[in-house]
DNA sequence: ATGATAAGCAACCTCCTGATTGCGCATTCA
DNA sequence: TGAATGCGCAATCAGGAGGTTGCTTATCAT
């Protein structure tokens, strides 16, 4: 299998944990896939910090990349996002079979 | 405003983003409040481990404390956990409007 | 062939994180 | 009152994360 976490979605959410890299996968969002150079425009950065968090992003299996001539595009995955917002769903369903949840925060 | 990381979800991705917290998480998923000793039991980490872990979680928003005696409880927060799916959804939906994804992929 | 562009590699640095140990304080119970 | 329980605080430590700089290699255009 060389799908990352599979069956743990925290390093899913530890690759989401982090502004510049949920400012590139806005970027990404339009589907398009972009150069590292392109990535790294508009931003404070170096080159070499964006690559990075895009290895971080890709051992996550949110983006992939592709190499084209000297140029190395990355684009999201959808499969990875899907993984991490359905782990959410079940939480949260998990949580809606619960009422009464403030009441057992006091009494324990 | 005390609501923490109202408009930035990355700090609540990145509490997220460790196996230890997911499990805590998980364990204060049917609604009940629990003292930090409770949580440390079935653990190999010490207690101490358990309530940084646990700070991280209330400074992200995802669990509230409550003093009772000599215990301090922590709770499941809904809010929190509701924005960090409200975002993932945002996202999905915006690559949802973009067909040829894979297309767009080779063609950059 | 030459120069510019895109990227990779490696070393380095600082700061944060995860985790431990040791101790002290408050609370409950016998 | 005295012992046990639950917790907080502080110091410490190893390792990883985020970021930079410098250099090299590959590719494209002229």
């Amino acid at each position: 299998m060389l799908n990352p976490s599979a069956a743990d979605p925290a390093p899913i959410f530890a690759a989401l944990g982090d502004r510049t890299r949920l400012a590139l996968l806005g970027k990404l969002a339009d589907g398009q896939a972009r150069s590292i150079s392109a990535l790294s425009l508009d931003t404070a950065l170096t080159r070499q910090a964006i690559t990075k968090h895009l290895h971080v992003l890709q051992d996550a299996g949110l983006v992939a990349s592709l190499r084209v001539g000297r140029e190395s595009r990355f684009a999201a995955r959808r499969e990875t996002l899907d993984e991490a917002r359905a782990y959410l769903d079940r939480v949260s369903a998990q949580w809606d079979e619960t009422l009464g949840r403030l009441k057992a925060f006091v009494e324990g």
